[in-house]
DNA sequence: GATTTTTGATTAATCGTTTAACCTCTTACT
DNA sequence: AGTAAGAGGTTAAACGATTAATCAAAAATC
């Protein structure tokens, strides 16, 4: 079916395309249109089920009403969710979402920019991958509006919307020395994502404020073979002549390979060993032990991440500016 | 920055904007542009870093290269999953994705296919509310291409992904009554979706053909009160006289929320219980217990979609298709 | 040398909207 | 009556790209 345009409406009633959209656009002031005419319009819309052509509309007016967002990793639950906030906060700003794909691939990451920018968007929302800088300064230099969300630069003054990784992954350590732990072991990823970085940085600052830090028990997993490299590494934590008694992950995928290797070396978390979760997981709630865990506020961040850019893109804001909402220690498992 | 158009690249090498554009699209068959010329274009092109306003394109061809997915539920690892897959799929063949979502509304349903109608997409794949049944007519009427997925209604003649619920339901009610069990529960929800339905009646048809058939032990939860319900027929379910020894839970929710309730309980999964979960989850490969469940093959869920519409797009291929994509029983955890 | 072919481009219309500028009647005012 | 103002539209260009039709000049053919 061939889709309703202005100009069959126009045609159906004799008058001309721009008196339509002037009606259709509530742009008649001052009786540009007559009364009668303008119901005609209305009426003739509503039967023909007219539907403004947006990108029509978008061409001439030079503005898309779209936002790209990039993430990362299709697998990934936390990105799934951030996404699908972002689109409903975007939509109830009027703006439609249109998604890329990087997996953590630099040049996918490029595509993704291309594609989008060629689309349109006005506007972009990124979880960048590793050494991304370049194609956002190149951004940058464009002009192109764009926020970044879960991860950052600290080279590059760009707006951003991160939780406080340091603050809460300091705190969460300090938990476990509380709860007694002596020797408490890290596993994290093995790469340049400043993040990851300020969480490891938290949980090395906690522990040499405790005096207990030990460079020998902090492992690195590779992104590309996490679960091999997990179970190798918790083998390596479990080994060491000085028992260990704790281990903080600092991110969910981790997280959740880490307590297999650890189940499956039956170790009794909790007993023999204490733990600490990046993100939340629908299994923290239900493993028989409460299982503490660094709870990332998902739907605050898209909601901030939203705003930041509507705010850029609709002039309401100048320079940039970093968003720092805070994640939760979650310690008991309240919700069972 | 002004973006860079066609006609900039033209009238830096004062051609004209056809000539460019033929370069550009690599339409220039039997010599029409010379070499020299092709070459001076290609490189200016490169050097004002030329991307094509995929809008303008769209306008003229009368093709969007987009395609709109609307999916359910905005904090479910299914669809978000789902939704990412799509995604990288429909890139693969060219085709950008919007995304609209629809909470379960139906009238959020409506609004979503407007808007993405309006932005052009030549089709839609969807996980359609309940009794969205009149919206989806409209399409076919407007010659609007779409796949469902997931979902369908069975009195509907339309392009559809599911996966084999009835089948896969039996058999895994059949599996925990070969592992002994005498009155399995049920706990699904209170809802008019073929596919949930398709669910219950595979549960049902098992227990049916072993002669265990007990109405009084299937429960239903509403899915804006889920916890809350859940809890309550977890309650009911335990409390029977006649002690049960199985629950079959029909979604992924209700399988996280029913683990949680049982535990609460008290209730000692595989020793006192045989459970048995729709989907996928982490957490159970993390229980120290093992938790059969049914793995839907999202990905090529995904896959089947998107491949599915666009053979509709470019009129690969006639008529509606009905494919089922097969759930996989996973018995044993394997992968810890 | 005249005509045809080939080569290498240009012109102009078009997609669906928007909007500044213009036009033509009525009606009102002095 | 003459003119200004208001009412109610229309015209036409533009957004960026595509493409059928056309054109001019050079090369090839007779």
């Amino acid at each position: 079916m061939k889709r309703v345009s202005l100009k069959d409406i126009a045609k159906e009633l004799g008058v001309s395309t721009a008196t339509v959209s002037l009606v259709l656009n509530g742009k008649n002031e001052k009786g540009r249109v007559s009364k009668k005419m303008s119901q005609k319009i209305l009426d003739k819309a509503a039967e023909l089920n007219y539907v403004p052509n947006t990108l029509a509309k978008g061409l001439k007016m030079g503005k898309s009403r779209t936002i790209g967002l990039i993430v990362a990793d299709v697998s990934n639950l936390f990105f799934g969710t951030l996404a699908l906030h972002i689109q409903v906060f975007a939509e109830q700003k009027g703006y439609s979402v249109i998604i890329g794909n990087t997996n953590e691939q630099l040049k996918a990451m490029e595509n993704a920019i291309n594609s989008l920018y060629g689309r349109q968007v006005e506007g972009l929302i990124i979880t960048p991958t590793e050494k991304s800088q370049h194609l956002l300064i190149k951004l940058i230099n464009n002009k192109i509006p764009f926020v970044l969300v879960d991860r950052s630069f600290p080279e590059l003054a760009v707006n951003s919307v991160l939780i406080n990784n340091y603050e809460i992954s300091y705190q969460s350590t300090e938990q476990l020395i509380q709860k007694g732990c002596k020797r408490i072991g890290l596993v994290t990823y093995k790469q340049d994502h400043y993040h990851i970085n300020e969480r490891r940085r938290g949980y090395e600052d906690a522990l040499k404020q405790a005096g207990i830090y030990d460079p020998d028990i902090m492992e690195e997993v590779r992104y590309d073979f996490l679960e091999n490299d997990t179970r190798k590494v918790i083998g390596n934590l479990i080994s060491q002549k000085e028992k260990i008694d704790g281990v903080f992950f600092t991110t969910n995928s981790i997280s959740i390979n880490g307590v297999k290797g650890l189940i499956k070396n039956h170790i009794n978390i909790q007993e023999d060993i204490q733990i600490m979760c990046f993100d939340e997981n629908d299994a923290f709630y239900i493993l028989p032990y409460s299982v503490p865990f660094i709870k990332q506020p998902i739907k605050e961040m898209a909601k901030n991440a939203v705003e930041l850019l509507i705010d850029q893109l609709e002039m309401k804001s100048e320079g940039t500016k970093q968003v720092v909402v805070n994640a939760e220690l979650v310690l008991s498992r309240n919700s069972i």
